[in-house]
This record gives C-alpha cells, sequence and structure tokens, in this order.
RNA sequence: GGUGGAGUUGAGCAGUGGCCGCUCCGGAGACUGUAAAUCUCCCGUCUUACGACACCGUUGGUUCGAAUCCAACCUCCACCA
C-alpha cells in the first residue's frame, strides 16, 4: 500500500516542508491552512465558496456535531460529507478543546470527560470509545485523538498528568479505530501532542507517540492565550520529534505571518477560526497588515481590499473598501460572506506562495521578506 | 382665545431635592483546535483627565443644595371654541 503522505521537499535553509496528504475524499497540498467549519458549515460561505478559493479540506467538531443534530442523524443522511455538501476531505476536532474552552462545563476523569452541554446543560460524556464512534459516524477522512488541552500558564504537574492522560487517550483511540476497520478503510486518526511550556514533556509526549505510528501528528496545547514567542518555542520543541514522513499539524493557529514562521520550522497544516472569525467582524487581511473596514477613512476607499497578491483573485476583490466597509456597518449579511471569503481566499493564496518557495528553493528569504512586510504595514496602521 | 400634554448637551427615552442614567446613531480597540454576524472602551467642553467646568426650553425665585419645588414667559402637540 503506498505511504499515504508523501515528504516531496524538504527546504534546506529552514525546516519547510512541501508534502501531499492523501485521504478518501482527495488529495492534500502541504502547507496547507483548513478553513474552520465547526457545526458543518464555514460560517457564512457554501461549499461551492470553498472549492472556488481554492480549499482542500475543512474541519468540523465532534463536540458541537454530537449535540446538534447528533452524529447518529448524520450517518443515517449519508455522513458529514453528505449532509453538509462538501466532497472534499474533511478533518474533524475530537473535542479535546472544548475540555479546554468549556472548562466550566466539564469534568475530566481517567476514562474521558464528562461536559455539561453549552445549548441545554444536558450530561454529555466525551472518551476515547466516544470521539472515535462519532468521527466513525461523521465519516471523518482525519479524525482526531481526544486529548487534555491544559491552559497557559500551567503547572508542571498538571501537565504531566495532561500528557500521560492524552497519550493513554491516544492509545485506546488508535485502538478502536483499528478494531473498526476505520484506519484499514483509509480513514486517518492524528494524535496530539501535548507538553505545554515543559520542552522535556513536549519530546516525551512526541516520542511516545510517534512510536504508536500515527498517521500523523498534531502539536496541542498551543493558542491557548499564550504570547507568541511561546507559542513557536512550543512549536520548535516538537516538530523535531515527530517522524519526518508523517504530516504535522498545529492546532488552532495562527496569524499569517505565525503561519509562516512555523511552516519554517517544519509545519504541514494549521486550522484557525481567526481569519473567518475577524472577517465577521469586519477586519481584512492584506499583504501590509489587516484592515479594520469600520473604520471612518475606509468610507470613501475605492480601492478593493488588495489590489495584487495574496487575497486578490476571489470575488470580493470586485468590491472596494468603501462598499464593504458600508455593508459591515450597517450589519448586512453579504458582509460576512465577502470579508470571510476574502480572507480565507488570503490564508489559501497565501500557503499556495508557501508551497511555491518551498519548491523554488527561496522559502527562506522569501517568508522573512513577506513578514517584514506585514509586519511593518500593521505596525504603520498601529501608529 | 381656552383646556390638557410635552420640551433632558446627535436621535429616542428614564429620571419627585444631593448619588443621575438607558437604547440607538457615531468613533476606536479586541478576537488564534468557534457557547462570538460577538465583546470592550469612548461618545457636552477642557490638547492629556486622577481631575476641572458645564447642561435638562427661557428668565427669575425658594433652598445649604434644583433637571426635580414655585412664578412668569417661549416653543411644539392634541382637543375645544
Amino acid at each position: 500500500m503506498p505511504a499515504h503522505f508523501q515528504l516531496l521537499k524538504t527546504d534546506t535553509a529552514t525546516a519547510a516542508r512541501r508534502g501531499r496528504l492523501t485521504t478518501r475524499h482527495g488529495v492534500i497540498e502541504t502547507p496547507i491552512f483548513m478553513p474552520v467549519g465547526t457545526q458543518g458549515t464555514v460560517k457564512s460561505l457554501t461549499p461551492q465558496h470553498l472549492r472556488d478559493i481554492g480549499a482542500q479540506i475543512i474541519l468540523g467538531n465532534t463536540y458541537h456535531l454530537n449535540l446538534r443534530p447528533t452524529s447518529e442523524l448524520i450517518r443515517e443522511l449519508g455522513g458529514l460529507h453528505q449532509f453538509m455538501g462538501w466532497d472534499g476531505p474533511i478533518l474533524t476536532d475530537s473535542g479535546g478543546f472544548q475540555v479546554f474552552s468549556l472548562a466550566k462545563l466539564r469534568d475530566i476523569r481517567d476514562d474521558g470527560v464528562a461536559f455539561q452541554s453549552h445549548l441545554d446543560g444536558a450530561k454529555l460524556f466525551l472518551g476515547p470509545k466516544e470521539v472515535m464512534g462519532i468521527q466513525q459516524n461523521l465519516g471523518s477522512d482525519i479524525a482526531m485523538v481526544i486529548d487534555e488541552c491544559p491552559p497557559w500558564p500551567c503547572e508542571r504537574d498538571a501537565c504531566a498528568k495532561a500528557v500521560a492522560r492524552s497519550y493513554k487517550w491516544a492509545g485506546q483511540c488508535k485502538q478502536i479505530a483499528t478494531d473498526s476497520g476505520f484506519l484499514a478503510n483509509g480513514h486517518h486518526v492524528f494524535a496530539i501532542v501535548q507538553g505545554s511550556t515543559f520542552d522535556d514533556l513536549r519530546r516525551e509526549a512526541a516520542e511516545s507517540l510517534a512510536a504508536l505510528d500515527f498517521p500523523g501528528y498534531a502539536v496541542g496545547g498551543v493558542s491557548v492565550g499564550e504570547p507568541e514567542p511561546e507559542m513557536l518555542k512550543q512549536v520548535g520543541a516538537t516538530t523535531p520529534f515527530l517522524p519526518a514522513d508523517k504530516p504535522r499539524y498545529t492546532m488552532g493557529l495562527g496569524t499569517p505571518s505565525q503561519l509562516l514562521k512555523m511552516v519554517a520550522l517544519g509545519v504541514d497544516m494549521f486550522d484557525c477560526v481567526l481569519p473567518s472569525r475577524v472577517a465577521r467582524n469586519g477586519l481584512v487581511f492584506t499583504p501590509d497588515g489587516p484592515l479594520n473596514l469600520r473604520n471612518e477613512k475606509f468610507r470613501t476607499d475605492a480601492k478593493p481590499i488588495v489590489e495584487s497578491g495574496e487575497g486578490s483573485g476571489n470575488y470580493a476583490a470586485r468590491f472596494s473598501r468603501a462598499y464593504l466597509r458600508h455593508l459591515t456597518v450597517a450589519g448586512e449579511i453579504l458582509a460576512c460572506t465577502l470579508c470571510t471569503l476574502h480572507n480565507l481566499s488570503f490564508y489559501l493564496d497565501l500557503m499556495a506562495s508557501a508551497r511555491a518557495h518551498i519548491e523554488a528553493g527561496d522559502y527562506g528569504t522569501w517568508h522573512r521578506a513577506w513578514i517584514e512586510r506585514y509586519e511593518t504595514g500593521a505596525a504603520a496602521r498601529l501608529a
């Protein structure tokens, strides 16, 4: 059986990698950004929009979809792909992050996590058996193991416990996926490395999980409020200990420049709500930093969001900043759609540029220049 | 002409003697494995505001103290003549 992940090229000046990941619903060229569609929709976009901007894979969420409409119903209706009308690959998050984000509504136990539904307070339990069953029902192409994502900052003891628990759960998830034939049918299961700010725990977690031979590995426990240098340090403390022939995925990150920095650290996959969420609040990305379209200065600005480069080739590019500002300020639904279209397009274009430069062999100089321009522009706007 | 009602710093309102708001509109910021088309701050003036000084139709009065009580007047609305 051919490997599901091909490492096509590794950059010499950085640890950046150009790869190709095969799933049941198609091939993914890496590095790649994955738009987040928690509830079976990338908010405000149709699947056609996603295809138009070149999305290769999107996310769904175990916790949310099992709460509503339930994974059983989705299975009965043909699986998540058919249910939401998206025939490309889908990665489903396990609900592990909700252990962190819904902290007030949960109780962590050795066999899993007891939640109270954020919708109606109903009791819900997620353990290895539950999350794998749910992700099988959804028909996920890439299922994530359930993990415990400790907060930042975190005491070493608590972190070590989270790492140990996550390791145990990961092994159980893989066993379940093996026994059920989920893995044999071409679905993938990715493990998640925790360890917070403790390099030795990160390494230990990465190496022990690597020994379990998962189809892919995620860096978890980032994007939980830590400053950027800390976040990059944690990613850098993890990737060297992950197998080179498997895809690496940092969960929940990041800003455009953070993505490029992490690609340079050897990360292949990203997901983040940032571009879609800020779009709904009127913030759009450009190669010269973000623009807050609600700002009065855009009231008469006839230019498109970006005139050339990343984000300039999508449908939203035909509209002026003035029009987009008007829609945003007026609270019109179309503002969400167009700004989301733009931001995701920008992120996907950025990853396409990264792939091209890794192939061309100049990723190191290109990404430094790109970040320089972006951060200079962002700083100038704040001044 | 009479009777009644109303006038609160952009709009709409609350405010029966000291503490004084609320919702829009307007301005800015935040947002990182989505409880988020959300949240926070500002929105009379004083370059900055710990602060100072205003303002409740007008003018006067009562009072230690008035948007609030009293008097006269102005404007608007409704009804009656």
